[in-house]
This record gives structure tokens, sequence and C-alpha cells, in this order.
DNA sequence: TAGCAGATCATAACACTGTTATCAAGTCTG
DNA sequence: CAGACTTGATAACAGTGTTATGATCTGCTA
């Protein structure tokens, strides 16, 4: 029964947004599904499936987060509100964003179709990126200039629910990405507009 | 015996070192120490306290990494230096990083003990970079600009070894993130130095 | 010094985890 | 219809962190 693959995806993607990873049990998982745990073995490959599945979930939605600039008056724009968004997912989606990043479960390497999909999401930000670049740069250029975006609101991101920086405000957070991945998108214009 | 408690700590400290959070088993810490399970629960907390030890240790060497600007000629320098030393210490130390950045074990919460360890290193951070900044600035800017540092360090270092940034050539990265750290470093400069 | 209280240790067990061997039942094909 | 293959469940295995039950050893007090 194909049924049956569709009702554990179904228990694990709900579980572990409810919970986080830390709930993520392949009993658990059955048990919601209302099977045995070796449904998990036949359809998926045991947990590491489970955990691929849900982080090709992730990179997804990040896609979609950052693709999602239907409005935009500019490639500058277009750019802005992808990082914006994809800050916003980061918040709503927390399991998903730390299983995507390493955090979750420390037992769990991502397989090759999963590892593709995260670098066609890094792709689709380099090619956001690129449209405010000169055409005539290489694809490295292009690249690192996305990795520089990327790494600074990932960086936020990530500290943001670090014990450390508790004296930093929980509403100052969004200005201070926005503020600061704006700037540095504007140094890079300005960088290779000369 | 206070040699137990001490030879516990050596023995998960060097097999963290060895085989990061995964080697790190309760059994496998007392069968190194040449004890049994039960020292680990009447001289540390649990696995907790164990890794409490660890969280702390790792933020030590922050702290020791960042600071460690004998020979720096100007405050710029220094910030540089210690950013340096910050991203060497996290490839040497991978299994430190990963611990007091959430990833090891995900049932892992620091203690107030730990996490005021992580603050004070972020503290001395904000000390070190608000020394290339005007003094009448609030503590609240310094913190806003040590912190747009960090996170700028922190997210390369993290998405260095993520599977979606393949095509990022492995001997770049140091580059890239001491060019993209001195640009911000001097950007924050520039805009207070009206 | 004698005796008792508390710290320190070991063994074994409990509840949980992911995984799999064994076997039964259903389904599809030649 | 018969055989092969897929799908299902039960129960067990090896691993995890933790703890209840004792035994031994240490150190303070009467």
């Amino acid at each position: 029964m194909v049924e049956s693959k569709a009702k554990i995806l179904i228990a694990a993607s709900d579980l572990f947004s409810e919970s986080g990873a830390s709930g993520l049990s392949v009993r658990a998982i059955s048990k919601r599904a209302g099977l045995s745990t070796i449904g998990i073995y036949n359809h998926f490959n045991g947990k590491q499936g489970i955990l691929d599945a849900l982080y090709i979930e992730g990179f997804q939605m990040v896609m979609r987060a950052i693709e999602a600039e239907d409005d935009a008056a500019s490639p500058r724009d277009a750019v802005l509100q992808g990082l914006s968004n994809y800050i916003d997912l980061a918040a709503r989606q927390r399991g998903h964003y730390q299983l995507i990043f390493g955090r979750g479960d420390p037992t769990y390497t991502p397989s090759s179709a999963a590892t593709a999909v995260g670098e066609e999401a890094f792709n689709r930000l380099t090619h956001l990126v690129s449209k405010v670049l000169p055409q005539a740069l290489s694809g490295r250029q292009k690249r690192e200039a996305a990795l520089q975006l990327w790494a600074l609101a990932h960086g936020y991101v990530s500290l943001q629910d670090h014990e450390a920086t508790e004296l930093i405000p929980n509403a100052a957070w969004r200005d201070l990405i926005m503020t600061a991945v704006t700037t540095h998108l504007d140094a890079l214009i300005a960088k290779h507009a000369i």
C-alpha cells in the first residue's frame, strides 16, 4: 500500500513540527501512524530515510521562501525580500531549520539525494543574488557573493537562540539582521559597480 | 577521592576530542577512566554534568583565542587577530565548537553556570571590539557591533562544513572569511568615525 | 580510640533508542 | 492456480542514560 507510506510521512512531519527531533522516535512515528515500526524500514531507509525526507522538505521550504519575490520592484528588493522570508522561515520552522544545519540528530548525515537539494537551494540563492551583480562576473564570484549574504543571515539566526546572546533583546533581532544584510548587499553592489 | 573526578574529566575530554560527541557515552568514559559508570553520577550530574564541563572548556578556549593579541599594533589588528584565532580554533577543536553551538547532543541544554561562561565570552568580544569604536557609544551599540562580527564569522564557519557549499573550494574559506570580516570591521569603524 | 555517619564505588536492573530476524498474510504475475 | 514478491506484526538484540540496592572505605565525633 502506498497509503501506508503517506501515513508514515505525515505522522513524522507532524510529530517533528510539534516536538522537534527529540520527540521523533521510530516507535512514536509508527504509533501515530497506526502501524508497526517495520513500515518505516519497508518504505523508508529506517530513521535515516525519515530524516532525509524532512531534510529535503526543509530545503524546499527554504527555496520557496527566498523565491517568493512576486512584488519585487527591483532585483535588489527581490534579494532583500527573499532574505527576509528566510529569516521568518527559520523562526517559524525551527525543527526543520535545525535539522538542515546539523542540529537535531548528530547520528544523521544527509544522503546524496538530500545534499543535492541543499546544493540546489544554494544555487537558487546564487541566481537570485547574481541579478544585482554585473553579468560579467565569474560563477565563483557570484557564489562567493551569495555565500557572504547567507553566512551573515545564518550566523545571526544561529546566534539568536544561543544562550550567550541573552543581552540582545528578542524584539531587536529582525531589524538587526535586516540592516546588516542590507548594508552588506549594498556594499556588494557598490564594489562591483565600478 | 578527588582523583577519580579528575580521571573522569580527562577521559571524557580525550574521548571527546578524539571521536566527538558521538563516541561520548557514559560507559565509554567510565571504561576509559578505569571506573564504573556510577562515578559520573557521584562526581558530576550525569552526562549533563560532563557536557557542561566540556561546554565550559569550549568557551574558555574561545576566550583565550580572541584575547591572544599580544603582538597587535593597533586595536583594529587585535580584533582581526582575535577573529583569525577564532576561526582556527573552530577548525582545530570541532567537537567543542559543535557542542557550544547546539550540535553534538540535542538532549543537552547548558546549565546556568555554563551559559554564564558563554555570556562572559561574548562580553570579552564586545570589550575587544569596543576599543575600535568611540567611547561615547552605548553598551547596546557596542554589543551590536560585536554581534555583527561574531555572526559573520560563525555563519561562515557553520556553513563551511555544510554539504550545500561543496562548490566553494576548501582552501578558499580562510581568506573568504577574513576578507569579509575585515571589510565589515572597517565599515563599522568608518560608520562611527563621522 | 571506638563507633557511627557520610562519601564513594560496583552490580544489576529499568526504560528507552534504532534495528533486524522470524514468520504470517496479502498481492501480483506467469 | 502456483509461486514469487511485497507488506505487515511480534519479539528480540545491542546500545543509550539513569538509578535502586548494597558493600566498602573515609573521616568526624563522643
